[in-house]
DNA sequence: AGCATATTGGACTAAGATGGTCCCATATGC
DNA sequence: GCATATGGGACCATCTTAGTCCAATATGCT
């Protein structure tokens, strides 16, 4: 369920690999090589990635690619929207006012109110919280509220 | 992004129409004119819900669907268990062992965080939270811990 | 200047998921 | 036995996804 489609978690990846190689930028053939992922699915990825200004390039010799941002200012949810769009969680079905005639489609709005959690959990996991391999990183933690971030814990 | 099918979204409107009409079984018809979700769609999804015991079912002249359960022991989670699938957020995209190879897959794992986040999130709204509309509901509540997403700026 | 190296933007296709409809078998009440 | 229901599929059109490829442009180096 709820699942984040193939390309976002290469994309991921990808930028996993540049956060470990700031400093200097990386061709699509460095990232490739480093993720193991086909260069042609690479070079489109870093394209968009691109354009949603995670990640800046260098064109020409030399040129290649550099995350636009430390990767603690890159959050999960931006990750997700540059690579999958802005979708909500739910296109509430009917688009016409059928929604509205019957029962204002309480429905719909508890799943926005879903949806916007979510949105906060992606808010809170940065890319460096997902380069770094953290047994302890700070995810928002719903199940038990009562102790902040105290020790969580393993319940899972 | 990380949205809910559109089947999904009729399968809550239908298990909404059922939790205001406990008390009796609802023909697929009823349900139908209720909702005003096409006939057939409404058989196929009445049938799923059945097979995920979210429903039982009467056959026969004068049979029809009701709640198994009452609103209030029926998890969203549960509801998109049954009509989507127990998929995970990722299906790790490499199944294979290029995974290890290079760096162990933190990405993967923290992706299962997330999603194991979400899940929480789905957890504790009800059915009877997307039935009533609540302007008040016990969604779990992510944003108030604003040490770190204090920048985040409203763009939903 | 000319060439090799890179990104940019887009087209393109194959495969799969999704949304939606329909048919026939079975069960029940009158 | 007949009308009314559900049960369990098959079925297809269509949209999305995953992945590849090509021509154009930009830059560094000799």
């Amino acid at each position: 369920m709820l699942r984040i489609s193939k390309l976002t978690d290469y994309g991921t990846m990808i930028l996993v690999y540049l956060a470990a190689h700031t400093g200097g930028v990386c061709s699509a053939n460095d990232v490739a090589n480093g993720t193991r992922i086909a260069l042609p699915t690479v070079q489109k990825l870093l394209k968009i990635l691109a354009r949603g200004d995670l990640v800046h390039s260098l064109r020409g010799a030399e040129g290649g690619y550099a995350l636009s941002r430390p990767p603690e200012s890159i959050s999960a949810a931006e990750i997700v929207d540059v690579l999958e769009g802005p979708l909500s969680i739910t296109e509430c079905s009917m688009t016409d006012s059928q929604c509205e005639l019957e029962h204002g489609c309480p429905v719909g709005d508890a799943w926005q109110k879903i949806n916007r959690a979510i949105r906060c959990a992606l808010d809170t996991v940065t890319l460096a919280d997902l380069a770094h391999p953290p047994h302890e990183f700070p995810l928002v933690d719903l199940s038990a509220r009562r102790s902040r971030t105290a020790e969580r814990r393993s319940h899972d």
